[in-house]
DNA sequence: GTCTATAGGTGGATAGAC
DNA sequence: GTCTATCCACCTATAGAC
């Protein structure tokens, strides 16, 4: 059926959403399950007829939030006349809008979180960071060591950040990375 | 009476000694207070009468971690004849035994864990990140901001080295790290 | 597909014996 | 100071009704 069909999507979609924030948020111990579902909508029990295990849940809202970052920083950072403008996704990324947001970069926001949990979740941090590397390195003619210092300082900056709780020590780190990458 | 005293500052460095290892590879929320006391050769109950909470273990541990750390690699990269050398410090930090061995820095290990974590535990990471950089203001004549962004470098590249899974992109990332410093 | 109910387990913190 | 025993809250995952 194709209204049961859309309203599996929409549902799928929702808690994709929820789990995207929740996790960057508070990470993957100290976000349930009954927290996410909550968030979507539904209750617990609706869970497991779309994901098999909260490891799963993780795994897919890691891509589902890095996509949809990746995708909203390009169009703000898009003008129709002048192409895409680095400086402008730096300026954005580097935001205490983003550091203190909702829906951060979750390269930046999980990364010491990734690197306890199990190897698929490991996999599937690793494919986003080297997707990325990738993208940037077809976008500019940098070479691949560059290109990898920029994103540990725009990635460590951004976490670092987070874990500050001195706003002016948080604006002079975010400020120097900044400098650095000008 | 002095034994009993000797006994208790024993059993006390027990577990943080435990506790830092413990923390640094699994994070807060993996981390229980059972592991942390049998690793020290105790019970649960007795945890009580060394610190208030989980929470202010956290932080000891991170500090007595990061002062372990920092006097260790000290040792190491001084020589009596030539003083303090950098690039062994360099070395050393951003080198694989660093990254997967069990005693890591905590500005690294535990970045985003902090961040998740309530405001007094963020005030030691800010502490610590703070004291090192002034440390090597105090060492060197490079600018502030040049050595904020050696700190996210070397921070954010063990960090993002120890979420990757995949080892031959994980030396990449901490010798381009190196090469951006040197 | 979503609900309620529950199984089965873990963890932080406290009480009281020695 | 350290032990055992316990309270109470929370979590993942599953079962079964609708």
């Amino acid at each position: 059926m194709a209204w049961s069909k859309d309203h599996k999507d929409q549902s799928r979609n929702n808690i994709l959403a929820a789990a995207a924030e929740l996790f960057t948020q508070r990470g993957f111990e100290t976000t349930s399950i009954d927290d996410v579902m909550t968030r979507a909508g539904m209750t617990r029990g609706a869970f497991y007829s779309h994901f098999k295990s909260k490891s799963e849940l993780y795994r897919e809202a890691m891509t589902f939030a890095a996509l949809r970052r990746f995708r909203r920083s390009l169009e703000d950072a898009t003008d129709l006349a002048s192409g895409v403008d680095i400086s402008c996704m730096l300026e954005n990324y580097l935001s205490q809008a983003h550091v203190n947001g909702k829906d951060g970069c979750p390269l930046a926001f999980l990364v010491t979180d990734v690197a306890h949990q199990d190897p698929a979740i490991r996999d599937t941090y690793t494919r986003i960071f080297d997707g990325l590397a990738k993208r940037f390195a077809g976008a500019t003619d940098k070479p691949r060591e560059q290109i990898l210092q920029t994103l540990v300082m725009m990635v460590g900056g951004v976490a670092i950040a987070r874990a500050i709780n001195d706003p002016d020590l948080q604006q002079e780190l975010l400020d120097a990375v900044k400098g650095g990458l000008q």
